[in-house]
DNA sequence: AGGGATGGTGATAACTTGGTCACCATGGGT
DNA sequence: ACCCATGGTGACCAAGTTATCACCATCCCT
């Protein structure tokens, strides 16, 4: 979305995309004037219009429930993440792939390439992608995705007071102590599920990729 | 799908589908004749009037572009297997869950939820879904999802000669050894790709499941 | 004070679409 | 030989739908 939407116009983009959920079909002007309480099939239009100008939809010219969605489908998948810069940033972004976010709980934002096997011992391995639900609240024994200075890692979170410890599943790794009063712990989200492709192996891990 | 479709019908069902994944909407009756070399909308018209009949659609009356398709979404889950019954018979499927064919290749055809450790070290843990692809023919080294007797069990296979064995990845548990000429071994299909719920903790592991 | 984007009413013309009728051809089953 | 389901052509009307006109109100910005 290049230009921000007004708040009604995102009403309109929420009701056409309800109404697709639950229809399967695009909905008519019509059909859009009434749910909105609007009198004027013309309101609608001149909205939509506003809408393709955004690039939030494509119309179809003369064609009945010709409205496309133009969001981008499927959750990012975020590969190694560049030095500071925000988890979501384009250039962490290495593809969307169609994983439903419902099927996960709470709701899916995205999915994070783990490299490394500090994760073992749960089941995490190298190259798996890791469920996340973003959120800066976690609670004590969640895999949570944290930044650790410029470090973003895949830990169980452990907090009691002050303390906050970052704790490997792999005995061949070191639990990260910190400091909260000292040290900055952002939690970027929390892990919700895995996926693994087993007939992915081709390319064997390569480039840097978040550590777990 | 209580009666089967025709040639022709099934051909109609395919290019709704199509037409609907491609443009985001479903077709008209007149879209629908010209993309089919259909000289007459009554034609299609009948058409979809008989694939409501076989209950493969549902057509919204005096709204257009009102089909709705009815197939079932998602990938059905199996549990335990009842002993003997084919894998996709529907008292083993618990359910049907919004996973993508297509992210994990070759398609994924069902989800199979293991029970037990035996592939622990693999990754795959209690509880985890195997993505698997429907397939009897499998090669050395995939882990497959493999009938012996009434037991269906996911191992890494080996075959080398008259000789199977399905191996575990967990020393806690013992290589099944087979002979091909004594023994029957039936490959249901390989794992692809494995999924894990983080936060579907709360009922641990109720009933019989398919051991791994 | 004026201009422009936003949000809306009401009406109308033109086109798209669904629903229906009459009629025809083919193939399988009785 | 007959019936019947399937698959199709051609034509028509009513209803659904898009597109566009004139006109109005509010808010923000210069």
């Amino acid at each position: 979305m290049e230009t921000p939407l007004t708040a009604r116009q995102a009403e309109i983009l929420a009701t056409i995309r309800s109404f697709l959920a639950e229809t399967g079909r695009p909905p008519s002007r019509p059909e859009l004037a009434k749910i909105l309480g609007i009198a004027s099939t013309n309101a609608i239009h001149k909205h939509l219009e506003a809408l393709v100008r955004k690039g939030a939809i494509e119309l179809e010219p003369h064609v009945a429930r010709g409205i496309r969605l133009l969001e981008e489908a499927g959750l990012p998948l975020i590969g190694r993440v560049a030095a500071g810069s925000p988890m979501l940033a384009i250039e962490n972004v290495m593809g969307r792939y169609p994983v439903d976010p419902s099927l996960f709980t709470p709701r899916a934002d995205y999915l994070l390439q783990v490299s490394g096997l500090s994760m073992r011992d749960e089941g995490i391995l190298d190259g798996d992608w890791i469920v996340v639900h973003r959120t800066s609240e976690a609670r004590n024994g969640q895999i949570v995705v944290a930044r650790v200075g410029n470090d973003v890692t895949v830990k169980r979170l452990k907090v009691r007071g002050s303390k906050a410890e970052l704790i490997p599943a792999n005995p061949d790794f070191q639990v990260l102590h910190l400091d909260l009063e000292r040290d900055t712990l952002e939690i970027e989200g929390i892990a919700v599920g895995v996926i693994r492709n087993l007939m992915a192996g081709p390319p064997p891990s390569r480039g840097r990729r978040v550590s777990a």
